[in-house]
DNA sequence: GATGAATGAGTTTTCATTCAT
DNA sequence: GATGAATGAAAACTCATTCAT
């Protein structure tokens, strides 16, 4: 009758390491980047280094879940947001998530930003970020309330753009981002100016092809 | 007699040397950001390391003077713009000519989207660069070909987020920012829409008043 | 009532476990040398590795265990020898039986050749081994079909030293061996050309009189 | 008229320096072979380790280094004994010669014995130190002072197994090899017996054909 | 003034061993 | 007794910076 609090095994701790590590990890990562040393993430969590790396065997594989972490959570926001009634309010809402979650992270933008991760977890997951916010995109593409050419690659683009526009603010302004999140909804709704230069983009860090007009 | 050809001694090298120094920084910190080693920087330019600190004590007064150089030039252009007459073009080309900078050179990117660099020359820069935008935005505003409340330091930062934006495509598609300038600049013209959310920026790396609404 | 079978309990278990362990320690030394890790060796026998630590306090006390093993069975193979017939052949067989087993033992040849592994149950063994090997080379001596002055010790010396010639050739021709020990045969055989230079060994790992003539 | 002594650089140090590392590294492989660590051997010269890895850019690469040496002076013993005029003393002295070499050296057996070390300067030596080999064998077949079918290969194989004999006496018989040189070339001049099992060896390291009966 | 050798703190990673559960 | 998580002392290697020549 003791229900569900059965587990006595020595796993209690490791749990608790396991957190500690993982958010000494994230902080780490979001304050210094992709730079952050394993030392310093093991010291910040209380943790040995060797245990750091008992946990994930190569500092690619902890950056590596950090960033899954991310965006897995951007992933369900984005398919939640599709079933709202409102694509135009939709869109705006996840970009608003991806851009604050964003505000916090130094090495998501190195990460996105460059094809300096290996990962194919990581690249998958970029793909299906990807893949969600098209849904949205066309929804809104659907509405008239986005221009024709909009796609969901593009929207997942511009939440690191937007927030690399407001980041030499961020320890004075913090919130500043959110004005540069509505200069871009201006952009993307103005729908008479005809179509944007540059074909649109399907996908990140695929080579597409060479030809670049 | 001390005629401006009289000393062909060492001075002469000094400079020469200095001019192969900054040309071979300028190409590592665009080729692989901040990053970039002492020792290839030396190899690139034929000189010893030792030469290289001699010209610049530390890597941190390398780098400076190498994004001195191109923010010079960027508000050497912004200078020459504000004499345009139609200022909406002005504008766009400045930007054109910002986020092409951005495009080839990592460091750029890297220094301007974080307080990392503490150099009060650079910070200095980059307020007179401010200054300069500042110029271009004024007369766009009066023209009413944007918005009224954007700044100079708004479009200064928009160069960094729409290079940021298209980063991801660098290697695939060098020219994928052009779609996210226009983007922006129809974001910039939106004028009917009423005020940004935020206070307008001033200036950058000025830790401003601790408040942020 | 406490009959041979009368105790399943925790017994038993820890009798296997030692079973596996040293089966698995075994494999693992054999293929990787004394270098083999604890982890490896934990892993191939199925069990954690505190496990290992409770039956071997340390790597050592481990690996003089198997290399106890491997010397025991080497002595009874020379003891059974001592009663055979023919003295020539039997040496001939304790030697083959010998470099085998060094042929497919890496950690047996790093301890064999060196006094690395200071633990008083392997030097013993080995003292036993060179006595059983000198039992034999006695008979042969009488015999005559041995050189006069070849001791027991120059036996087992020459196991490790038979395969070592071998050693390079180990991957691409695993029966290499074969063709040093008849070299090494018919050295031992060669009576009439004198004695050999310097005073024939007694011992291994027994620092011998410091003087060496 | 200083003569030649005028190279004034700042090399005098680092000859000093290179030295003194070789010196060092020779000692610290000698003693514990392979596994000696970069920071002992900084320590042994003197130097710090950024320094060691300055001379040579891995440890691969220094402990090629050093074996080159061994293998070179080996070399050169061989190719002046060809000359000599007694085929069969030229054998004994390249063998002494030999020996006496890898009795200091903890670290070439390993390498020999070994594919370990994938160098390819190291494997051309080893192939060099054969055929140089094979030429005193050649002249000692045919003066009839050695059986038949040995080769240069098998000489510098005999080499390691020689050294590997006498090792386990080496700190308390220093020249106990001496015994078992005596012992292999008696071995090697047994000329009535036939042909010894398996084929001859033509060279170390190249995989030869698979079928190994 | 130029050179490049030396330095040493810092990085990632491995592994025998200990210890809480 | 068994487990496997935690530890921490190495190890190889890098690089900005200093300094003797």
């Amino acid at each position: 009758m003791t229900g569900t609090t059965a587990t006595p095994g020595p796993r209690a701790d490791m749990v608790r390491n396991r957190r500690l590590l993982l958010q000494a990890a994230t902080e780490a990562f979001a304050e210094h980047g992709t730079e952050a040393s394993m030392g310093e993430i093991a010291q910040r969590a209380g943790l040995a280094k060797g245990t750091v790396f008992r946990h994930f065997a190569s500092k690619e594989d902890l950056l590596a879940a950090i960033m899954l972490q991310l965006l897995d959570r951007l992933i369900g926001t984005a398919e939640r947001l599709v079933e709202a009634d409102d694509a135009a309010t939709a869109l705006r809402e996840f970009m608003t998530d991806g851009v604050e979650a964003l505000a916090t992270d130094r090495a998501f933008c190195e990460v996105i930003g460059r094809p300096s991760l290996e990962h194919s977890g990581v690249r998958d997951a970029i793909g299906r970020l990807c893949d969600a916010a098209e849904a949205l995109a066309a929804r809104a593409r659907e509405e008239g309330t986005v221009r024709a050419d909009i796609t969901g690659t593009d929207i997942v683009l511009l939440l690191g753009g937007i927030h690399q526009t407001a980041a030499p603010l961020l320890t004075a302004q913090p919130q500043a981002w959110r004005r540069y999140l509505e200069l871009a909804l201006d952009g993307l709704r103005t729908t008479g100016a005809g179509t944007l230069p540059h074909r649109p983009p399907r996908h990140l860090h695929l080579t597409d092809l060479p030809g670049d007009a």
